[in-house]
DNA sequence: CCTCCTCGGTGAAACGTTTCACGGGTACTT
DNA sequence: AAGTACCCGTGAAACGTTTCACCGAGGAGG
């Protein structure tokens, strides 16, 4: 339907080679010649066929993005880091959804090879997905997103999760606390057990031996927040943490909310601090501590890895860049 | 890098065209011959080239989606959706965030007709999108989501705002309230606008002419819902209205924080609902009343009036499909 | 006048598919 | 045995670009 080079060129009575160096290299054809060009592209409203581009150049202008879940903030955020990046080197996304199911995500590998896309970010849905080793193999390079921390063979970005943990226990303590909690769950994903890890981390470094309880939870929701919520209102006070370390926002709004429920204060009968910083975590009811994690900066990080590779020039190395996670300290932590 | 359909004729020891033909036809080839191509195929770790077979084509087997904003769930329930019928179709779906600028919606659009997608999804920035008429004109059709509800000349998907104010309200006066608020703004969005015009149908309906007070907020957020919390806390109780509709949760939540806050009880003194079903809304301190919209089936009601109309035989008719919403009466605004 | 350059433009090849008219075999019919 | 129908497979054209070798005209320098 839309016109083609060919049509531009008999319209302006010059070659294709003309219209294309007209859009491509407009300094090589005669002021003159170019207005006239330009003119026949408006009035045919000409637009170019990327797939022709594409397939005489070999290669696209996209790189791929596969998320677990388009749902989740946390994607989205990194996806507008990506974005932006992309934009910048004037290439173009495709985010694709892989929501956590192996064929989908073999699927959208699949289609995005065809598109020869340039490279692709991925977080994987497990740690070896088979068609990516081919892809890679076959010259698609591929950037890890949150995942695969050890491997050298590739690049990566990812946030310190230890750190993280450590980061919130270790204000807690500093804040005069004792008697700790972990809630989270459950331990078989890594980010849960290595904020598990990173706590335990900073309350080994303190002295005063304080106590570390661990409530492990089926799920990072709100209901299972609420569950733990009963189950420290429930403590003797004496037994009762002090302080309570929640591995994401939505357990610590749930314990939150338990906490008010039940009349316990927030934070002078137990302090919170919740983890992602979610939107919602300011404007909770107490406005909760949190630790942030830079969401766009790991995308915009991610992509620029991405296309450093693209462009390699023979000195790439692959590297595994690990973001450090910042503790916003709200109410619900704040010794008044 | 990787392989094209001509050397893997070549090492199958056939033309191209049979290859073209195991590939796409592969009833036409003789069972020994295909296998023997896809042997070859195998081992060659063929990529079909979608460049190549949508330049050949004249068309590409994908769809854009173009959103306001990708980090809203609204958006991305509807891409689930969209992806959905997309995916049962063998369509794919670009999906692309306009973030509620017209210069980035301008460049998706192009890149879009670049790829000469079939058709386009899309909740544009502003009423009238420049450049989507002359794509239209050219033969991609496009489905216009949550907007433009008058147009006769597109397909366009919706829900009824107003039917969803009439819900709400209506719940509220049944359960004999006669004193209600309305909380939410800007007024130009037309999706408040609508949800206000609603509740005044509803009120208007009952008699015992129940009296309604608007608090006209900035924006649909949780601190202007404390902020209309705060107004209500402190009417006397005779002037305070008993129940409260909020054109979005955010609002609701901040309303219903301030409430607890202040020791007034809800349901019992103040009856809250929301509008939109967050997933935070069942599980707010009381769980929320909400309007729920019908998220997935929009987009997927969408995505089947645009397949519908690339598939055009000549029977198509522009069609403006509006879905109801639905209300969930949580504890908030029930009656005991 | 001849040579050499530069400028502006031409025309064809190539990218990887799909499709289609065609043809060589084989088997069946008469 | 000739005609016919069908089955498999071939080869070339076409899709819309970009790129590159080439060419003609005009001007400068000798």
């Amino acid at each position: 339907m839309a016109a083609s080079i060919s049509e531009v060129a008999k319209h302006a009575g010059v070659s294709v080679g003309t219209v294309s160096n007209v859009l491509n290299r407009p300094q090589l054809v005669a002021p003159e010649t170019r207005a006239r060009v330009l003119r026949s592209i408006e009035s045919l409203d000409f637009v170019r066929n990327e797939s022709a581009r594409a397939l005489r150049a070999g290669r696209s202008r996209t790189i791929g993005l596969v998320v677990l879940d388009v749902a989740n903030p946390y994607f989205t955020d990194v996806a507008v880091g990506v974005e932006q990046v992309a934009d910048e080197h004037d290439m173009v996304v495709t985010l694709c959804n892989s929501a956590e199911d192996t064929a989908r995500e073999d699927r959208h590998l699949q289609h995005l090879e065809e598109q020869r896309v340039r490279g692709v970010l991925i977080t994987p849905v497990v740690e070896e997905t088979p068609r990516l080793e081919p892809m890679i193999a076959r010259g698609i390079p591929a950037v890890l997103v949150d995942r695969g921390s050890g491997q050298a063979s590739r690049c990566s970005v990812a946030v310190d999760d230890k750190l993280g943990g450590r980061l919130a226990a270790g204000h807690l303590l500093e804040q005069g606390h004792r008697r700790l909690a972990f809630v989270g769950g459950p331990m078989t994903i890594r980010q849960v057990s290595d904020r598990h890890e990173g706590m335990t981390m900073a309350m080994e470094a303190v002295n005063g031996s304080p106590r570390l309880r661990v409530l492990e939870q089926s799920s990072l929701s709100i209901p299972c927040g609420r569950k733990a919520g009963e189950e420290i209102a429930e403590m003797s006070e004496r037994q009762r943490p002090t302080a309570v370390f929640c591995a994401n926002d939505l357990l610590a709004i749930g314990l939150l909310q338990e906490m008010i429920r039940r009349g316990l204060r927030v934070p002078e009968d137990v302090a919170i601090v919740g983890y992602d910083d979610i939107e919602y975590a300011g404007a909770a009811a107490i406005p909760l501590s949190s630790v942030r994690q830079p969401r766009e900066q790991l995308g915009r990080a991610a992509a620029e890895l991405l296309i450093e590779e693209i462009n390699d020039d023979g000195t790439h190395r692959h590297r595994q860049v690990v973001f450090e996670p910042e503790l916003i300290v709200r109410e619900s932590s704040a010794t008044s």
